[in-house]
DNA sequence: TGTTAAATGTTATGACATTACATATCGTTG
DNA sequence: CAACGATATGTAATGTCATAACATTTAACA
């Protein structure tokens, strides 16, 4: 568990400039903050990106095309992670449920499927954002 | 529920590239299969498309960039619906887990988070596919 | 039939991601 | 240390996915 190898210069910086960010980047936002740092290509980004989500220290939002640090520190397994996206404030809260987790590993054995990675994403409003918008 | 306007000629055009489709198709991969009909431009299938998921009809597949005919000919709900996508043959199951998703809804509620899309993909490999892998 | 909403056609552009190839860095081993 | 291979980087070009903006047509219906 939680162990990879020392971090590269371009890993460090886009892993930075994600705990930096008060919510999930699109590669090319990431792109444009690192300017300063000598990042000219998208494809610096990506690498960082791919090698970083390998460790398990970022995760890629599908259903926005986006990429937030991992919310757990020490904890960089390759479990089923759940992500819950405001579409109003843009905040991510990332959540890890058993109940979920064997829920799909049931239906996964019943299926002989051999899973690789698990995408869930739930999309809505957050509870702060919910109440405004209800008051409307 | 399974009520939805008559679809216009673009709308079934689009719906019927996917039924005959033995596995998701991109947006300009419907685009291409659609130029004998008339069909010049993105945006055409991507209105149809639109319509398409309101009515329950597609899902779209966050994880892969891709559309699928609705699996359950009649039930066009909006219920959670999960996929398991096998990146080998391309193959997708649809299925709906009880267990899924009331764990899922638990978490909801007790966040208060309001839903508005849930996103649930297993990639991996099929039954099938994986035999193959495993025996090289 | 006139009016309005929905759907369509078309061009251009924006946003996201990868291919291909050259160069550099670093650890290993002879 | 030198030669090698593996990994990381730099850069340009291109490929893929999606939408904005605006003109026109079709459909619903008072």
């Amino acid at each position: 568990m939680s162990t990879h190898p020392a971090l590269t210069r371009n890993q460090s910086l886009v892993l930075k400039a994600l705990d930096r960010a008060d919510g999930p980047l699109s590669a090319y936002t990431i792109l444009d903050r690192l300017r300063d740092e000598g990042f000219r290509a998208p494809l610096q980004v990506y690498r960082a990106l791919d090698k970083l989500q390998e460790f398990g220290l970022v995760h890629r939002l599908e259903s926005i095309s986006a990429f937030v640090a991992c919310a757990r520190p020490d904890c960089h397994g390759h479990e089923m992670i759940a992500f819950a996206i405001c579409q109003t404030c843009g905040r991510v809260d990332e959540f890890s449920d058993e109940a979920v987790q064997e829920s799909l590993s049931a239906w996964v054995s019943a299926n002989r499927f051999m899973p690789a990675k698990t995408t869930i994403e739930i999309s809505g409003n957050c509870a702060a954002c919910a109440e405004l918008t209800e008051k409307a």
